[in-house]
Order: structure tokens, then sequence, then C-alpha cells
DNA sequence: TTATTATATGAAATTGTTTTCATATATAAA
DNA sequence: TTTATATATGAAAACAATTTCATATAATAA
């Protein structure tokens, strides 16, 4: 495989993924398309910063969105959907191994 | 599912995971053991950098190595290798649309 | 027991990402 | 046609990650 031709997009899928808020929104919307409101209430975070992350997260193609009136509604698309799958199922299964990890120390 | 509970580990995960030369290291390793002034030729990094790359690899438990005289060889666990696989379908896979995201642009 | 090779460590400097802030736009209701 | 609601945008501030640098350790060979 030429991972050279990857740099790019390996990076950047780590960027757009690799976020905690970001991965929490990937995983509210693996059952159900919700709207930016919606996901703000469910996460607690900040109107502009939840913004900000779909804003990648529908650059990346992870997520699309459908009008409503004013409001947006979001859904996860198959593929993504299928990777946050098992991505959550090793991170639970290592918990354990990646509490003990200090990044770089 | 919790994930509350998962947030630490979430985060760490992406933390030692989604970066483009520990990303490197687990491809490389996918096909052989290698010790790291193998890994160091391969991927023309800094030693010290690699070293510290590795060590947060190893607190993890995407990688082991084994002592063999003044060298240590590392090998990737099988469930990170499974991960590695995925990822790299999928990143190749979405590519394009990878190239198009600025991350929080 | 000194020198050499392979690798690790910690702190400071650098770089990159996220958050905040102030403001903008788009839609609908009054 | 003003007001309210839902959401987006861009730049600066704050914060976190990576890289560099100087040095340390561990194993072997001379």
């Amino acid at each position: 495989m030429d991972y050279d031709n990857m740099v790019n997009a390996t990076d950047l899928f780590f960027d757009a993924f690799g976020n905690y808020n970001r991965f929490r929104i990937l995983n509210l919307l693996r059952d159900k398309e919700l709207c930016a409101s919606e996901l703000q209430k469910e996460l607690n975070i900040e109107q502009t910063n939840l913004s900000h992350d779909l804003k990648c997260l529908i650059n990346c193609q992870f997520l699309t969105f459908r009008k409503d009136g004013k409001k947006r509604i979001y859904s996860i698309e198959p593929d993504a959907k299928k990777l946050v799958d098992g991505v959550s199922k090793y991170i639970k299964k290592y918990e354990s191994y990646l509490k003990k990890c200090g990044i770089l120390n």
C-alpha cells in the first residue's frame, strides 16, 4: 500500500475524527438524526463550538444534513458509522490500558 | 452505552492513535517486527522523536517489544492491527473527501 | 574499564488545535 | 418589517501537542 499518498488524508482523518466532542457527536448520531440545538443540549457545549465541529465533520463527509425550517437535521454517513462502531468497541475493550497511557510522557 | 465513562479513554485513544507518525509506525509493524533503528530509517524521523512515540504506543498497549541484545524489537498487538487495517481502508476510501476538509476553518 | 551502539528521558521551544468572543446570516413568526 | 430563533463565521486568546536539545542509560565489544 502506498502510505505516502495517504499523508494528508491520514492527518485530516485523525484531526477530524480524533477529537472528543466530535467523536461524541458521531456517537449520538449513530442511533438517530438530531439538529444542532438537540446536540448542544445533549453534549452541553457552546453553540459556536458545536457549529465549528459540525462544519468540520460535514467537510470530511462524516456527516450530512438536511434543512427543516430554521433547523439543520444532521445524520451520520453509513461508513463513518461503521468506523465509530469499531473504534468504540476497541476503546471499551482497552479502556484500562488507555487510561495508563500518558501521551509522550 | 455509557459514554461518560469513556471520556478519558477516548481522548487517550485518539491522542495515541491519531498522530501521523504513530500511525505510520503501526502501519509498518502490521507486516513485520522491527527494531527502533529500522523504524527510524523507514520513517526518516529523529531518534528521540521516535522514542517518545514508541513509548506512547507501548503505554497504551498498541505495541509490545522484546529485547535482543542492545536492540528492542517492536511488534503490534493483534487488536491494534485490526483497527489499523480498518482505519487505513476507510482513509483510502475517503481520501478525496478528507483532503477537502479544513479542520475548524 | 573505556568506547561504541542502541535507545530513553525531561524540559524548553515551537507549533497546532480548541475555545472564546463579537458578529453575521437565514428562516419564520408577530 | 421588526423580532426572535437557529445556526454559522473569522479572528484572537488560551491551551495542548510535538519537536528539539542536552543528557542519561543499557548492552556489548574492544
